[in-house]
DNA sequence: CCTTTAAATGTAATCGATTACATTTATAGG
DNA sequence: CCTATAAATGTAATCGATTACATTTAAAGG
């Protein structure tokens, strides 16, 4: 593969004008522009990326580091991020957790050797230890979830507002016995959404019952197992509000083989709005996140951290929607 | 940030010495690592990876393109990919392309730049110029896609068999009028699938009704679209195979909306099996595509390639399996 | 204790671009 | 036509590691 330098020797100039040409055209008088961009052409040159980058000591990339890249949540968030990458001239690499929360260690290590410039962590379960060293040195940017007294510019939503109105909505509807399917508690997304659910209730001066109250992994399955659970004692909830899309599909999975119909007997209500949530039978009601705006703003500000801007927040919350459908039965009242 | 030269320093050896330290230790006095381990701690020193690839002339990075990061059947295989990735010490880069195909080119010349080691296309539809230069020179691999008359080793399944397995199900069903909505013929998965169909009409001996072939793009909108048009006509299909499951949940609730019963009145059939078939109601019946292997496949074939060995065949195919449940209508029988 | 050989370490070139600074060339003004 | 200034180009250091080759140190054998 040709280098520069043999493109300047085509062209006759030195290897400075070639890179001028390359980086800052207005530099370069139109008919030595022309001399190389026919050497480059001839020799089909193509820079090497490798060396620019070791000069001027940035990457282009950024790291995306997500616990499920199946969960569509998550792909969504990924690909606002990608899309807004783009813009900025920014490459997305993959960091797939899978849920083990040490990996983002390793992650966070290839901010340290230059191998991207900047970190979106779209899950944080990690050791303040950890934070310390280098919260302020890097940019890095958190989406969705967040970690209390850390000093990393968050995007995310409302969770316990969510939270409050589901349940308040099925409260309206008359509902006193409602059950909760979270996901598990180190994540301050789960914790938000149930302390929604649970202020709901004591506003409404209605008795928390902690059997009703199940901690899954947000799939389908944990869905469907802690609904058989829930709905196997002798007191059993009119309505089931859960923390995920696909848990509130395993939760109508496990209602439908109960011979519970949805909503007649059972309501349901599902937190995301992931795509399938419309075309479920019944349709699901959910609160929709906008995922991908998530994704383009945090990736904006940090395009910002990059650059040495300061955010002009430290937290962003972004608007989420109501969506009520079929599974709450509210078009039935 | 320290560098290599600090740590040295510190340590009182040379550059060499650690750079030894830590790529062939084998060749450093235990008593000189300890040195320079202590000095590496003490600094907090991380190498700098722009620096080594420079170097050594590899990324350690690979490519992934794909049109759509939502669509399970590509984020499944990205996850098997990436997880291949990392136990072969690759980093995977997201490459997305919206359907956009002039994106790939873009996406080659990241390789030409050294910004990757290698690429994984997850379709391809690309103009057989692009190929030329770059089919013999540098390492890709297709996944799913493939390209007739390529050199690019391929990992893929039968399309045509898998799609000749559903239509000849409903024809034992007793079918004779089955409809097909598949994706648009550009990618050769189409063609196959459409092709299988087709097949297994003629070797029934039933004519062939253009009006119940229609092209979608694999999305829940369209399948629900396309399938209202199927059956807005006099005479309509008993039977409806689709090219993907998201278009199968999109015709399922377009034959619910128009009074349909699935699988009473019509029968529908998927493909892919992305998680969400099962749960569906009715579960739908699909043919399961082993994507998070199909990715570490393509994964292990690359790694071949980047490391100068012929892959073994030019051609992987992997072996799917008929999922059939209830929205064929087969647990009636 | 000296020589031979192997092990350990050091020296310095190298990967391929970028860019501050120096130098040459062109343009304008008198 | 000469000088002052601006525009264009060239020179060479630099980014931070890796590694072939040279040199020093240690171990083995007599």
């Amino acid at each position: 593969m040709a280098k520069m330098s043999d493109v300047a020797e085509l062209a006759g100039v030195s290897t400075a004008t070639v890179s001028r040409v390359l980086r800052s055209p207005e530099a370069v008088k139109e008919a030595t522009q022309k001399k190389v961009y026919d050497a480059i052409r001839q020799l089909d040159y193509q820079p090497n990326m490798l060396a620019r980058n070791l000069r001027i000591n940035k990457t282009g990339t950024l790291l995306v580091v997500a616990p499920d890249l199946n969960n569509l949540v998550f792909s969504e968030m990924i690909a606002g991020i990608d899309e807004e990458a783009g813009k900025c001239g920014y490459q997305v690499l993959l960091g797939n957790t899978h849920g083990d929360a040490k990996k983002i260690e390793g992650y966070i290590d290839q901010l340290k050797q230059k191998q991207v410039d900047g970190l979106i962590l779209l899950s944080v379960e990690l050791d303040e230890k950890v934070w310390q060293d280098i919260t302020d040195h890097y940019p890095i940017v958190i989406a969705s979830d967040y970690v209390e007294a850390i000093q990393v510019p968050t995007i995310s939503i409302d969770n316990v507002a969510c939270g409050k109105q589901i349940t308040n909505h099925f409260i309206q509807m008359g509902h006193s016995k409602i059950g909760f399917i979270g996901g598990r508690l180190q994540a301050s997304v789960s914790r938000d959404r149930l302390n929604g659910y649970k202020q709901a209730l004591v506003e409404a001066k209605i008795a928390i019952q902690d059997l009703w109250i199940e901690q899954g992994d947000y799939s389908i399955l944990s869905g469907y197992n802690l609904c058989l659970k829930m709905m196997n004692g002798p007191n059993t909830p009119t309505a089931i509000f859960c923390g995920s899309d696909e848990m509130a599909f395993g939760a109508i999975k496990a209602l439908r083989e109960k011979g519970y119909r949805v909503p007649e007997d059972v309501a349901v209500a599902g937190f995301d709005d992931i795509k399938f949530a419309a075309v479920m039978n019944p349709a699901l009601t959910t609160i929709a996140q906008p995922l991908q705006k998530m994704g383009q703003k945090a990736m904006e500000v940090l395009y910002q951290l990059i650059n040495g801007q300061v955010p002009v927040q430290k937290q962003y919350i972004i608007e989420c929607e109501f969506k009520i459908r079929e599974s709450c039965g509210y078009h039935l009242k």
